[in-house]
DNA sequence: GGCGATGTTTCCCC
DNA sequence: AGGGGAAACATCGC
C-alpha cells in the first residue's frame, strides 16, 4: 500500500470532493470488504451519512459522518478510493465497493489484491495522534496506531524514549510496526534510514544520540517530501484522481540495487530484513557487529 | 506454465 | 520480546 505520504495525498484530495456530500447507498460485490460486518448492516448504517471531514491517522483514510461514526477505509497493498462525478464512467475492473452520493457523484474502493477493507467504527475508538495511553493487547489497528511522525508529539526526545523502550528491536522492523510510529512503510523506512546513515539491521537501543537526531529528522524529511511530490506511484497506483504521483524519482535507495550510491559511491545493495524487500548503502550505512 | 516479486497487516510458532 | 514464515489475494515480469 500506499504509505504515509501516499494517504495524505489521497485525503487531501477526498476532502476536496467529498466533504458536504451526503451518502445515498452503498454495493459491494466482495463480502469481505466489510468484514466482520456483513455489507448490507454497513450500506445501512451508511445511508443518509453526511461526510463531514476526510483524515489519515497512519495509513489509513478516515471519513468523519455526521453523527459519532467515522468510515475507517485501509488500502493495504493495492486498494485505490476513486472518486468520480455524476455520470462519468465507473473506475477499473477492480472495483470491490462503491458509495453512491446523493448528488449523483460516487467514491468507488478499488483493490486488486482484495486486502483493504471498509468499516464504520465510532469516532472515540480511533486512537489520538499520540497513540493510545496504554498498550492495547489485541485491538484492531485503527485503535493502536502510534505517533504520527509529522505531528509536533514526534520529537527526538520522544524518538529517544521510544528507541529505549524497544531497544532489542532491529531498526528497521520497528520503523514498520505502525503501533509505535504510524504510517511508515518499507519504501520511507528504507529511504529514511539511508539519509539517516543507519544500517536497517541496527538494534534501535544502540543507536547514538546523533544517529536518532538524524533519523528524526530523516523521517520527517522524506515523508514530507513525498507528500510535496504527491506520493510515489509503482506499477499502476494512482490517487484519488486517478493520476501518479512523481515521488518514485526521487528514491535513493529503494528499487537501485547494483547502482552506486549518490553520496558516497558504494554500490547499493538488496537484502531481505523481517521478510521485506530492503534496499541500502554497505558503505555509508554500516552493519552493526553482529546479531542474533 | 513456474517462480518470485510486490507498497500491508495478522497470526502462529519458537 | 522479537524474529521467521506464511497467509490473506492478484498480477506482472522473467
Amino acid at each position: 500500500m500506499p504509505e504515509l505520504p501516499e494517504v495524505e495525498t489521497i485525503a487531501r484530495q477526498l476532502r476536496g470532493l467529498v466533504v458536504g456530500r451526503t451518502v445515498s447507498g452503498f454495493r459491494a460485490d466482495w463480502h469481505k470488504l466489510t468484514d466482520p460486518e456483513p455489507v448490507a448492516l454497513v450500506a445501512a448504517r451508511l445511508g443518509g451519512r453526511r461526510i463531514d471531514a476526510v483524515r489519515r491517522r497512519g495509513k489509513l483514510v478516515v471519513f468523519d459522518l455526521d453523527g459519532d461514526e467515522a468510515l475507517v477505509v485501509s488500502l493495504r497493498m493495492t486498494g485505490k478510493l476513486l472518486f468520480r462525478e455524476a455520470g462519468a464512467p465507473d473506475g477499473d475492473r477492480f472495483v470491490r465497493g462503491t458509495i453512491d452520493f446523493a448528488d449523483g457523484s460516487a467514491l468507488a474502493f478499488s483493490d486488486t489484491r482484495k486486502f483493504g477493507r471498509m468499516i464504520l467504527v465510532d469516532r472515540t475508538e480511533i486512537a489520538p495522534e499520540r497513540g493510545p495511553e496504554r498498550r492495547l493487547a489485541k485491538a484492531p489497528l485503527h485503535a493502536s496506531l502510534g505517533m504520527e511522525p509529522l505531528s509536533r508529539g514526534f520529537t527526538v526526545r520522544w524518538l529517544a524514549s521510544f528507541l529505549a523502550r524497544r531497544a532489542r528491536a532491529a531498526v528497521k522492523p520497528l520503523l514498520l510496526d505502525g503501533r509505535g510510529i504510524a504510517g511508515i512503510g518499507n519504501i520511507y523506512a528504507i529511504e529514511a534510514l539511508w539519509r539517516a546513515r543507519i544500517h536497517p539491521l541496527r538494534a534501535a537501543g544502540s543507536l547514538r544520540a546523533d544517529e536518532t537526531i538524524r533519523l528524526q529528522e530523516a523521517l520527517r524529511w522524506v515523508l514530507r517530501k513525498g507528500i510535496r511530490f504527491g506520493g510515489s506511484s509503482l506499477s499502476d497506483y494512482v490517487d484519488a484522481r486517478g493520476e501518479r504521483g512523481r515521488m518514485q524519482r526521487e528514491f535513493e535507495v529503494y528499487g537501485r540495487a547494483g547502482e552506486p550510491c549518490s553520496r558516497c559511491g558504494g554500490e547499493i545493495r538488496r537484502t531481505v530484513v523481517g521478510g521485506r524487500g530492503t534496499f541500502h548503502c554497505p558503505r555509508c550505512q554500516r552493519a552493526p557487529r553482529r546479531r542474533s
